[in-house]
DNA sequence: TCATTTCTTGAGCGATCGACCAAGAAGTTC
DNA sequence: GAACTTCTTGGTCGATCGCTCAAGAAATGA
């Protein structure tokens, strides 16, 4: 049997847990921001040298994507997705959005807010390209939700009057403004209450 | 008379405009936030050298202060506040704040979004003041929101059983949400009728 | 055993960062 | 005119940026 067959990795083995590495690298990028991130912050961080680093992920745009792929497997990454594939209403998908929000921007163990929306903001042209990639995630993340608010109509459990892109574009404007908040210091408790008023303006009948 | 009371300036005079100067300055830190804009950047901008950039204004945060001293000035950045000085009802200075905001932070004319909101929130350890600056000022601005409101509660425009802390927190984290949405791409339409979603939750009887 | 493969180390690459300075230029004051 | 003050120019500072590479270390395959 071939190496590729057992799995068995030739050569010398990785010297450090790559899925640590990630996560103290996720917890940085979300922190600070991708730009505001240098290398040596990152390697300090993982506990290696930047030879290892790049032998193990490329470059630092190649590191983020990886960390992006890891973050949308923890709990602050998928809650959203979660919501949208659990919830049999559309109204229950967007209510447990933005009360799971409100919990996961604030949970101490990690940086506040969402990564999506806070960790490329600020962008100097030489990385436009993860500036975009981000603010393409958002833009589609709209459209998802902007989709179950239309699948929900048809269901009849909207009006056909509403317009579901606007209240889609609304609910995304509110999360974003979540995110910042909880950046700003915002507690659990303020969150709730945002999500509740947002909540309130759901068309009924 | 002495130079300082004729106000005539001793030694050789400015060669460039200096308000021409912090308007290109701001235009360059709205657009790509305090850190991803470098002094070259600046003065490339500005028509001027790095010596001249620090004879006038210190240092880099020192142009920054100046910056939001002049962003203060422009429409961009004084509606809010005008908005709440002018109108007579706190509903009415938040509906023009919301309403205002989204003409304003989809001007072609300028950048999208609001600067304090979006200028400072990517920084690296070295430059914490500078997000600390703009955190403060947008927690000032949403105490001055609940203020505001609390007025309108004393004169019988709110009912006591509202929590306006919990209102002006909401309509912050709406127009935080409205400025990220504006450099993600949102057209004046779209944030107009998140403004009117948002302003339907409040609170009337 | 020994060749092969992969990873780590440590030094260093060119470029850019924010900031500074001496010299000269261009004004005002006397 | 000379003295004084301020600004601009052009060069340069040490530090850091993202990244690369040769040499050595540690595993597997034959």
């Amino acid at each position: 049997m071939s190496a590729s067959e057992t799995g068995t990795r030739r050569g010398r083995p990785r010297g450090f847990d790559r899925d640590a590495a990630v996560a103290a690298a996720t917890r940085l990028f979300w922190e600070r921001g991708y730009e505001a991130t240098s290398i040596s912050d990152l390697t300090e961080a993982m506990g290696i040298r930047s030879g290892s680093l790049y032998a193990a992920f490329g470059d630092k745009p190649g590191l983020f994507q990886t960390v992006l792929e890891a973050y949308r497997e923890l709990p602050s990454g998928a809650f959203v997705y979660e919501a949208f594939a659990e919830e049999a209403t559309a109204f229950g998908a967007v209510a447990r959005m933005l009360r799971e929000a409100a919990q996961v921007f604030t949970d101490p163990a990690h940086p506040a807010g969402c990564m999506v929306t806070n960790a490329a903001t600020n962008v100097s042209p030489a990385n436009v390209e993860v500036l975009e990639l981000l603010r393409d995630k958002r833009n589609r993340n709209i459209v998802m939700v902007a989709d179950r608010l239309r699948a929900g109509q048809a269901a009849g459990e909207l009006a056909r009057s509403v317009d579901v892109d606007a209240l889609a574009a609304y609910y995304a404007a509110v999360y974003q403004g979540m995110s910042q908040r909880a950046r700003d210091g915002a507690d659990e408790s303020e969150l709730l209450q945002t999500a509740e008023l947002a909540l309130a303006v759901w068309p009924r009948g």
